[in-house]
DNA sequence: AGACCTTTATTACTTTCCCG
DNA sequence: CGGGAAAGTAATAAAGGTCT
């Protein structure tokens, strides 16, 4: 059940709570939008939580409290309650009185799938840029496409053969000593077709690029509107060569239609892993103009690879724009790696990890958000 | 009113990972 | 190795409802 209206006994304490926030911060400003977004997913919640039973601890809370931990880069849900307790910024914006208990730390746990079940991330990053005065940051015909790696957390130790997870692979030679045992792994063939990791089997072996490391890792994807380089959708997949093409074809095919009118014609940017024939193909058949990067790497043969984009694409002017933009995704990834914590994640499975990124790439909106709105 | 059921938070414990 | 930290899990307590 949900517990909406235990603070009304404590309206005193938290006023004064409300009262230390000085009138301009900036926390002030996402959280009139953050509780407008909330306000519409209500009935979402409503139809998670169950009537009766104990009062649950209100999903709004503690998806403010999750949006404070990436704007603050707190480093963990424990460190979160901690802070929570002390800080009356963080109780002020999650809407805890002052004297109000924090709640324990593994109601995230016990509360995560439940939010996963409702699609709760993706609704809020849909309720968030739905609003009137947001949409009007929003380019609807042009965006951006890309992917980048997010580390698991699982460890290279975990990668074992899967018909026998104990095993410790080929290495016969010296018997497993302890936990966290020494492995050399020189001479041992391992690829997710063979092995995969006792800690999370969704991630994958993957390297980015000729020279550089393999890790085990997820591969996150934004979608960003060119205006003002907000994010509007994100996805999570399994790494693979082919997650980032099928990824921005997913996010493209489920893109809000406004009301009756008929889909216009976008543009999408890309780098050079897009440059693909099929993947061109499958944009013109979405009434979507290829604004992507040449790949025009010279191969073994010394000849330059074949490109899919050619002069009737490239001499317009809005592709050279496209090419300029496109690169602002970066900010988005950077931000969502560094302040928001998930250069590594710390949950397992594609379905978790995947909820914390599409919820972090939400908190990224909401800190330029208001900056947007002020300037105009 | 009180036995009993459902749901959820909390507690106590386990597993896993990381790093010095 | 070993200790610290965090997530996960199972058991239990709490809160509210329903049925008789």
């Amino acid at each position: 059940m949900r517990g909406e209206d235990r603070e009304s006994g404590a309206l005193f304490s938290y006023v004064s709570c409300e009262a230390r926030v000085p009138g301009d911060h900036p926390l002030r400003a996402i959280r009139a939008i953050v509780d407008e977004a909330l306000e519409v997913l209500s009935p979402e919640f409503e139809r998670l939580y169950s009537k009766i039973g104990r009062p649950s601890i209100p999903p709004e809370k503690l998806l403010r409290a999750l949006l404070v931990q990436a704007f603050y880069s707190v480093r963990s849900e424990r460190q979160l309650m901690e802070q929570l307790d002390y800080n009356l910024l963080f109780r002020w914006f999650v809407g805890l009185s002052m004297d109000a208990p924090v709640w324990d730390a593994t109601v995230f746990s016990k509360n995560r799938d439940r939010l996963i079940e409702g699609a709760i991330a993706a609704k809020f990053l849909a309720a968030v840029l739905s609003q009137t005065r947001v949409k009007t940051l929003l380019s609807d015909e042009h965006f951006s496409v890309d992917g980048t790696l997010i580390d698991a957390w699982a460890s290279m130790k975990s990668f074992r053969p899967k018909d026998c997870p104990d095993d410790e692979g080929s290495d016969d030679t010296s018997p497993p000593t302890g936990r966290n045992a020494e492995r050399d792994f020189r001479g041992e063939k391992r690829s997710n077709e063979t092995h995969a990791s006792t800690t999370d089997p969704d991630a994958k072996l993957y390297r980015k690029g000729n020279g550089q490391s393999s890790r085990l890792c997820f591969m996150g994807h934004l979608l960003m509107e060119n205006r003002n380089a907000l994010i509007v959708d994100a996805e999570l997949t399994r790494a693979g060569g082919m997650a980032e093409r099928q990824a921005a074809l997913d996010m493209l095919d489920r893109r809000p239609s406004g009301a009756g009118a008929r889909r216009r014609r976008i543009t999408l940017a890309g780098d050079k892993a897009f440059d693909v024939r099929s993947f061109i193909e499958d944009l013109r058949e979405r009434a979507v103009t290829p604004h992507i990067a040449i790949d025009g790497n010279v191969r073994v043969n010394a000849r330059p690879r074949r490109t899919a984009i050619d002069k009737r694409t490239t001499r317009h002017p809005g592709y050279a724009v496209s090419q300029r933009v496109r690169k602002r995704i970066e900010e988005g990834f950077g931000w969502i790696k560094t302040t928001g914590n998930l250069a590594k994640t710390r949950h397992r499975g594609l379905e978790r990890v995947g909820w914390a990124f599409t919820l972090t790439a939400t908190a990224c909106n909401l800190v330029r958000i208001p900056k947007l709105l002020a300037q105009t």
